[in-house]
This record gives C-alpha cells, structure tokens and sequence, in this order.
DNA sequence: TCAGCATATTCAACCGATTGCAAAAAATAG
DNA sequence: CTATTTTTTGCAATCGGTTGAATATGCTGA
C-alpha cells in the first residue's frame, strides 16, 4: 500500500551530486559543512519530503531517544496530569513517549518494563503497582545502564531517584486539620500499607493523633479498595462502629466520595455529623457535595520534575544525584471537613 | 555507562559454530531450520542474554511494529478504559504503543500526529479534538499509506474506518426516558456541535421531543465547558429559567455531577424537581447523589475493536473495509431519573 | 552406486544513517 | 608560483538483523 517509496540521504545525494556523508552532516548542521551546502541540502531535502529513518539512525548511534513510562492506571486526573507533565518536557527535548498500564498487577508490571527494555528505551519512568514488594524485576535494567527513575508510588533504592511529595506531612496535615475542627474519633480509610505512598499517610495519620495525645485505635483504620470503593461495605462498617466516628480521613478522594455517598443516604451528614478529608485534589472533588477538603497533589509539576531529571541523567548532565526529590503538596480546605467558622 | 556490550546474532552464531541467517531463523522457529539446531540457538540466546535489536529488524524490514494512539486527554474513565482495551489487542499482536493528548487542540493534534509519523508509527488511532474542524492534517498520513482508524471523535471519511456508537440513537434514548417520566421540559448541556459526537447527541434529543410533539426550544439547550463545567453559570442560568425545567440530559457526567452539585445548593431536588441523565458511566456516576442514570459507553470493547481493525489492515486482512463500525450503548437507569415508580 | 528430491544451512546483499579518517579543494603564506 | 594550512567533502566501514538464492547434506529408490 505505501505508495511513494522513501525518500533517502543517498537520493538527496544523487539529486545534488555530493556524497551522503555530507548530506547527513549538512542535514544537522554539522560546522564542518559550508554554509551554502548546507543550505542547499536542507533545502532540497524540504522540497523532497525527505523523512529521516530513525531506525537507521538508532541502530548506528545505539539511542533510540524513547522514554518508557509505566503507570498503575491512566484513568485519574492526577496521573493524566502526571503524563502532561511529561509529554511537554520530553516533547520538548525531542524524545518520544511509551506508556503503559500494569493495572496494579506486579506480573503485567514487569512484562510492561521488559516489553519496554526489548525496545531499548533510554531511561524509564515507574509509578509502581500496589502489589509491587520489591523491584527485583528492575534489575536487568540497571545492569544495563538504563536509568530508572521512580515517582509517587516509589521504592526507596540507592540506584533510582524517586520523586514523591511527604505523603508522612500531607497525612499528618489531613488529620491535624480534622483535629482542629474538633474530631476525635477519626476513622481512616487506608491503601494498601506495603506501598510506601500510603504507608507515609497512614503514619502521619498516626503521628497527628499522638501529638493531639489521641490513642490509636487500629479498628478505626479500614481498607477498602481505593479504585472502586462503592462496592465494598465500608459505609456499613462505619455506621456499626459505636461510638460513631466524628472525622474520616481517606487516602483518595474517590474512596472518600463514594464513602460520603452511602453515608449521606444513611442520613449522615457532612460535615455536622462528620468531617472528612479527602487526597489528591481530583476534579471530582468539586462534583460532590459538600465540596471536600483535600491534598492537592501537584501532578503536572511531578511529571515534568520526573522526565527532567530522567533527561539530565541521559544527557550525563552534573548528577546532583539526589536520592529523592520532595515535591510540596498542600491541604485545600473546602466545606466537608469545616465544624468550626472561626 | 552501558557496561556489558549487547549479545548479537553472531555472537551466537559464533558461539555454535554455524551462520548469523541460522541464528536469525531459528530464534523466530522459522520451519527451514532444524528442531535441535532450533533448540540449540534459543538455549543459547538464553544463556547468553540475548536481545532482539528491534531497530536493526525494523529498519531491515521497514515497519516499526508500533501504532500511535491520539486522543484529546487521557483522565477520563471512558478514555482510560479504551486505552485498555486497545493495549490489550495490541500487546497480544506484539505490538507497541505511542500514546499522546492533545488537549483539545487541533494544533497539538497536529504537531503529535507529525511526530508519530516521523517515529513510522505503522498506524494510527485517533479520537479527534473538540476544535477539530477538518482532518486536511491527516492527509499525508493516507498518501504515505499509513493506515488511520478514528474512535469516538471521528471524523466521515471515505478513506478511514470509524469506530462510534450510535450517538444520535443514546441521545434519543436518554431523551425519551426523560420524556417517559413524565419531563416536558428538557434541559440540554450540550458539546460542541462540530463535534460529530454531541451533534448526533442533540439531533437524538431533538428528535425524541418531536416524537413527543413537544416543540424544540433553542433557549433550554447550553453550552456548559465539558471538561471542567463547575466554573461556568450554567446551575445560574437553569435556576433563571421560567418556568423551571423538569429534565436535564447532558453531553456527560461530569457536568451532570457539577450541575448537580451547584443545583442542590440552590435547594432543587433529583429527580423530585429535576430527572437527569448523564452520559459515559463513569465511575463518578455511582459516586454522587442520587446515582446518576447514564448512557453506558463500551469504552473497553472500543479500545479492542479499533485495535483489531487496524492490526487486520496492516496485515492486509480480508478487508472489510467497514467504513464505520457501530458499537451498543446501553442506558443505565438510576435513582437520578426516576420519576414514576411502576 | 547414483540420480533425484527434500531438507537444512550458508552466502551475501540489503535496510539508511553515522562517523573516523583520508583526500580534495580552497585559502593563506612565503 | 610553490608550500602549508585550513576548510570542505568523500570514502568506506559500521550498526545488527533479514531474506532470496545458492549450496550442502541427507534420504529414497531404481
């Protein structure tokens, strides 16, 4: 079907009686090249509709200018966000773009990553699937050289920069905030504990109740499952607890949705009966009612941080080399979690 | 820093003592050569670590085994799931995938599609942005003969497959439930028209008041923005209405969910007051009060369908050649509508 | 034993851009 | 008008896998 065959260096070469060489130079401006060939060249390679093979290119200069993510999902508006952040900097700097879902499947993970490796990415961005415990599956790559940088689910590695933001403060943040407004007993809806992401919150979770000198009180915390809570019986757990709780703090603001949801149909309400915080500042988080107070996670900026760090390191730049990149993220009170007008 | 240097076919080849053609045959269980000697390169590509140089094969073979994927943005539920549905196809044929948003813009639409035919993606699934008026951009995709398969947002053209619901028929649908319930006086948020998507969407809406006798009037249609609907005065303009409206069918859930929201504040009641129907059911549709009733859109099974279309085009299937491909929607009736209770 | 055929393997020419080094051309010096 | 330098261009090998055609090997049967 491909009709016109390809135009080549060795055709522009032919057409303007000078060797490929020259043409290959004078395509990217090589000094060496006088200006009018050069000129000459591009021009004529403008008028052809000459396409540079890549493939070509890569195989003799062993860089193929791709960069692989992995993500656990695509479907939430802080990893679109994340991968906006990306494609800008990486567009940019003239890199192309794999992405891939593991669907929080550690297995899919490492098949994704492998897939990936077979296509000789440069470096590798990951978001890590819940289930991952540890990154033996990444191994390979940085025997290979291949960069890996890791962010927001992250796993702390000498090897591997890790962007985050203090998911230990933004809990603690959350929960100190419900405590201002005068709960108690707050219940927090927890992810999985091995993912150092929830880990962090649920620790600052803990650490706010202690400094408020609030016991801690493991049947408080429940695990719902964070993408899809409407279909677990949390709410019930909830309206069984005795006393109920005054305060809920959620790790995402989905769950945190979808929880006020079967709560205020229970004929509880918000936040009279109880406050609740949410995280991640989901668009979502304007739809419901009332409006819920959140973290805002900065998606956009974690992106662009992550591909230009990843950049720095293939372009051998002075390796500031840090570990970890702490970015800031901030609580947005809104009306779900307001007991107290000041 | 790439410390071991990559294994080829030859090392292969000369590690068994036989020819690189062999090795190259044998790995992909090519019938010509031997079952041993088979056995024997694969063990040993094993062994040794061998990968697959896909630049080298590519640029022999001219094709790049990878597709290109375009879509206006990723965050939604609808999106991410036909990115699923897509993957899925495509990893099982061994295929790559480029992914990249254009966020509405026609310009980046462009500029992305350029990039991927510079990177020779074999083909194309693209989902249009809103401002998309004509597809002229795509053009020297078809010359070159790289196949170009539209989703969702597509675009009527003689040259390119559509993958589509029936638009027009789910507006009809959500139109005449409200209608059925007893609504006379319907509210439209509506897209924007250009788009083939909300265009067929408000012709099934009109179309239904017909039906019903019920004249069309152009003042209870509006324009809400679609993606971040809460900034606009459309609750304001709804609440100005005289009379008020008994019916509300959006373009999608994500403004029913914001119009909602801003309307109970207002002390409006769904569906007492208001039935509403959303369109995509989302995730958000069951995480808002009372549960919104949708049009179920077949995101996943859209993601196959236009992936397997397009892997049976560049194998030079059977052809079909189904201009466009028509998938089944499905209304979900929720508490959100329900006005008469049988 | 050897023609005749099937099976197994190798040869060698690609694919298209890049690049170290040599060579040619032009500019400058003596 | 040479000799030397500097600028510009070309040669040819290379990256690693693929594939049509040629060759080699094995097997069957007369």
């Amino acid at each position: 079907m491909n009709s016109s065959k390809e135009i080549t260096i060795y055709d522009i070469a032919k057409a303007l009686n000078i060797s490929a060489a020259t043409v290959s130079r004078g395509l990217k401006d090589h000094p060496a090249i006088k200006k009018e060939t050069r000129k000459k060249i591009q021009d004529a390679a403008q008028r052809m509709g000459y396409q540079q093979n890549i493939f070509a290119s890569n195989l003799r200069k062993k860089k193929t200018n791709t960069i692989g993510v992995v993500v656990p999902h695509l479907n939430s508006y802080f990893m679109s966000s994340v991968i906006a952040g990306i494609e800008k900097i990486v567009n940019q700097e003239g890199y192309n773009l794999i992405i891939s879902q593991s669907f929080e499947s550690v297995k899919k993970e490492k098949s994704n990553v492998t897939t990936m490796f077979n296509s000789r990415v440069d470096g590798l961005l990951v978001s890590l699937a819940i289930d991952t415990e540890d990154i033996s599956h990444f191994n390979f790559l940085l025997k290979k050289g291949v960069p890996l940088i890791f962010f927001d689910r992250v796993f702390t590695d000498p090897n591997c920069t890790s962007i985050v933001i203090n998911n230990f403060q933004a809990g603690y943040d959350a929960t100190h905030h419900l405590l201002e407004q005068g709960c108690r007993r707050i219940v927090h809806l927890a992810g999985n504990l091995r993912s150092s992401v929830y880990e962090g919150r649920h620790a600052g979770y803990q650490r706010a109740l202690a400094d408020f000198g609030i016991p801690y009180n493991a049947d408080l915390v429940l695990f719902p499952d964070l993408r899809d809570p409407s279909g677990g019986n949390i709410a019930q757990a909830i309206l069984a607890m005795d006393p109920k709780p005054d305060g809920i703090f959620t790790a995402n603001d989905t769950s945190a949705a979808a929880c006020m949801s079967e709560l205020k149909q229970a004929g509880i309400r918000f936040p009279t009966d109880i406050a609740i915080v949410g995280f991640n500042d989901d668009l979502l988080a304007r739809m419901i009612e009332p409006f819920l107070t959140t973290i805002h996670y900065p998606g956009y900026e974690m992106g662009e941080v992550a591909a230009r760090t990843l950049i720095n390191k293939l372009n051998n730049l002075p390796d500031d080399s840090l570990n970890t990149i702490i970015l800031r993220h901030e609580l947005i009170v809104r009306d779900s979690s307001i007991k107290i007008t000041s």
